[in-house]
DNA sequence: CCAAGTGTGCTAGTTAGTTAATACACTACA
DNA sequence: TGTAGTGTATTAACTAACTAGCACACTTGG
């Protein structure tokens, strides 16, 4: 597994890091049990800071993606296992969403806020039912 | 129209007042050559900095949103006319994804992270063919 | 032509987020 | 059992974003 990092791009490195373990989970380069570079390992082949590898590693945990062993190190968890068949269900109905608003002739941007609006018209609704706004 | 804001939300004060002005426009709430607040009357009832409104409408105005007139005031842009039927169409396509995507179980994080997952697909797809990514 | 009301520009203070430096604690294995 | 390799924790430096203070410039209407 291959990870690259865009210096210039102002995206925060530790998030870049996270998107592309999850991305390699997503696609199965990554399957339950196998073991990520160490922290350190990482930082110098990306000539980076190892809190900075250790930051995108410990919030990955508690999103449940991996499992960090202290002497040992980074390994995908090992409950994600049936996650990826329902991933392609669901993927299946973003892209046929995605495919048609930018046929439709919508930008990313404006597709985003098109999400957030839904969104927030759910929110609105659980609210008026009484839930509690997280 | 009434504008609201949650000062203590963590979203930067001036997206807030962006999106609601979005947001009235698009409900039709405001339409094309209604006038807005002055800088300083929405700053004096909303207590805010009036530097603060004047972001909010500048960046507005940039989107091509709204028209500020020097010594008169800012006005919804007259270009909006036929937009708000496009929209319809296309929120009702979002909706419908947005409804299956939460019937599934999945939350608006993990529904964010899908459509980022797409457009990046659309982006690398784009520049396969050559396209300059701006 | 003047005065009141409008948007504009520049500068600085404050804050939150990101990254780095350094020292600590646990685990595997020879 | 000890040592090399692993993750962990604390602190500080750095940076970018947001907000505010204050002075300027344009427009309208009397």
């Amino acid at each position: 597994m291959i990870l690259r990092l865009n210096q210039s791009s102002g995206i925060p490195l530790y998030l870049q890091l996270m998107e592309q373990v999850k991305h390699a989970v997503e696609t199965g380069a990554l399957r339950s049990g196998d073991q990520l570079p160490t922290i350190r390992k990482l930082a110098e082949d990306l000539v980076m800071n190892p809190n900075t590898v250790a930051r995108a590693y410990r919030e990955l945990e508690h999103e449940g993606i991996i499992e960090l062993r202290h002497g040992s190190g980074a390994f995908i968890s090992e409950s994600l296992a049936g996650v990826t068949k329902v991933t392609r269900k669901v993927q299946a109905v973003m892209q046929s969403a995605v495919e048609r608003l930018v046929a439709a002739g919508l930008t990313g941007d404006e597709i985003r806020r098109l999400l957030e609006n839904e969104l927030a018209v759910l929110r609105d609704a659980k609210r008026l039912q009484g839930a509690e706004h997280e």
